[in-house]
Formats: structure tokens, C-alpha cells, sequence
DNA sequence: CGGTATTGCTTGAAGCATCAACTAATCCCT
DNA sequence: AGGGATTAGTTGATGCTTCAAGCAATACCG
């Protein structure tokens, strides 16, 4: 073991294990999510949720780093994934009338029916693993894990979690 | 909303909340492993998992189903890897005696170096990040909440959280 | 024994995320 | 108004993950 500058506090038993736990949920999760929705509906987990919250916003629309912030993703991850999906003429982009440099995403017909298509299976998907899987208590639990962690993952608060419960 | 076949029963309000925040957990948390560890070891967050594996492992080698199976990976992201470890030295790669398809690897001395380089400060990190963002409570039910969630991401309970608490 | 199935692992191609660099429009300050 | 800084977004290269396919060794079964 090196010297350690400022004396890192490794973790305790009770602290690993939940930290463990974590790593592996984190793992885990993306591919369960991914290949359901690979499978039924063709999208990517993060395609589906870029275009779920297209479904919410008014108009379908909304401005790219608006999107990007509330799908917890870098703006160059959203740019490619909104011109793979306008190539597959499910979103199209305009220019925004109000600031010349805003790009606004808006879901057309077709990827309105894909979202909605896809909506149910994901869910039944998200209850199969996550959610059934929890009591009420713990599900109460984890909105507030929830908070505590993404105030530092996420520290000017960007991200959807904010603004989700109206 | 098209005809649903088995009813679906949709999010409440409580559900919602939790699922929207561990997604934008499982979303933003590899990136802050991977860039810490990337700018101050040069390695991915799965590659110092493979190596920690490793280095607690007696002799240092494990087998790579093993390997795979305890970092929650596929067999191939593994196999990958492990190629890149290897022709940066950090790792070697061996035929098991005793059963002729498999393979050990095994950690260099090198490969020792850099994870005990880089472990203080990846622990800081996810103290920064996870652990102290949570109250010795929240840890607890943290512990549990994974139990529950890996019993159905990963039903064969394969993964390194079953080994954990020795 | 002999053949088939299974297990363990690797490889190459394709797709997605990330990084650095870049363009363009607006803001801000004097 | 003019100039630099900031904001918004895109692009191309690189690297990692995944998927499909394949090979080799062992296990199983008649």
C-alpha cells in the first residue's frame, strides 16, 4: 500500500456492500433495458426516452440542449442519436424562431405511433425488473438515495429528476 | 393509446419518481467513474474492476468465465478487455492446467502497481459521489434495494454482489 | 468407444458514446 | 456600434460494447 496523501477512507463492510450492489445494478441495468426494447420495438433504451419526452413536451418539440439535459446526456450524445432517428423519419429538426443558435427537435407522426407502441412493453419491462421488485417502502427509499446521489452526480441539477414531479 | 393486450399497468406518481431518478443514476454514474479514473490512471472504470478482481484473487489470476461472471460483464466485453490489459502489460493471459479450454489471467506486477496507484483515488471518488451522499440508513437500504434489483437483473445471481459480504 | 451437445473463449464487424475541434449566432461591455 | 466571450449545436475520429459466428476442448449418452 503507497503512501496516501490526504489518508483515503477506504469503505467500511455496511458501505461496500451496498457500493457493490450499486455497480452491478448500474451494469446490469442498461442491458435489460436496451435488448427488451432492441427486441420489440428497435430502439435504443436512451432513443425510446428521447422520444418519450418528445411525446410529453407541447408541440412534440423541444430545443436540443433542453433535451439533453432532461435525458441526462451530453449534447453531442443527443445530436447523433436525433439525426440517426430524423434519418429513420421519426424526429425532425427546424431551427428555433426565437434564438437563431437553438436547434428545436419535433416528433413527427411516425415516431408519435413508434413511442406509443413501444410504451407498454417497456413498462411491463421496468415493472419485471425494477420496480415489482421493490416494496412501497423501498421504492420511497430510492426516490430519496435517488436525490441525495444525483445532488452530487449531477450537481447544478439539471437533469430530469428536478423537474419530474410536477 | 392503442388496445394493450394484458393491460399494463402504468407508473403511480411514487413509482415514477424513483424509476426516473435510478435511471438518471445509471445514466451519469459511469461517466464520473470513467473520467476520474481515465485522467488519473488512464484506465475505464471496467477495466480497474478487472484488475481489483484480480488483485484480490489468490496467486492473482482468475479464470475469465469467473472473471466475467463477479464484474457483471459478458464474456466478450471481458475477453476484449483483457486483450487490451494484456498488450498494455498489465495482465497476462494463460491456458488453465486444469481444464484445457480455459483461460486464467493473471495480474503483472505492473498491473499491481497501477491498481494500487489507483485505488485511493477512485475510492475518494465514489465517497465523493455515492457513499457520502448517503446516510449510514441509506446505506443500509441501498444494500437491500440491490439485493432485491439483482435478483431479477441477474436471476442466476452470478454476479460479484452474492460473494460480497464474505 | 463414437458421436453429438455443451462449455469456454476468441474474433471481426457494426453501432454507439466520447473527445476535440469547429461553425454560427447571440450576449455583454465599453 | 464593435470585439471578445459565451452559448448552441454539429461533425469526424477513436475507442469500447455488442452481436453473430466460429474454433477447440470436454462432457454426456447410447
Amino acid at each position: 500500500m503507497p503512501y496516501d496523501g490526504a489518508m483515503t477512507r477506504w469503505l467500511d463492510p455496511a458501505e461496500r456492500a451496498a457500493w457493490v450492489r450499486l455497480v452491478a445494478v448500474v451494469e446490469l441495468l442498461p442491458g435489460v433495458l436496451d435488448s427488451q426494447l432492441r427486441r420489440d420495438s428497435g430502439l435504443s433504451h436512451y432513443e425510446y426516452f428521447v422520444l418519450a419526452m418528445l411525446s410529453e413536451a407541447p408541440e412534440r418539440t423541444l430545443r436540443m440542449t433542453f433535451l439533453a439535459q432532461h435525458t441526462n446526456a451530453t449534447l453531442t450524445r443527443l445530436s447523433h442519436a436525433v439525426r440517426r432517428l430524423e434519418e429513420r423519419g421519426l424526429v425532425e429538426r427546424f431551427p428555433s424562431p426565437e434564438d437563431g443558435r437553438a436547434t428545436n427537435a419535433r416528433l413527427t407522426s411516425r415516431g408519435w405511433e413508434v413511442v406509443v407502441d413501444a410504451a407498454p412493453g417497456h413498462v411491463d419491462n421496468v415493472r419485471a425488473h425494477v420496480v415489482d421488485a421493490l416494496t412501497p417502502e423501498q421504492v420511497g427509499q430510492l426516490h430519496a438515495i435517488g436525490d441525495a446521489l444525483l445532488a452530487r452526480l449531477d450537481p447544478d441539477g439539471r437533469m430530469a429528476a428536478m423537474y419530474d414531479d410536477e
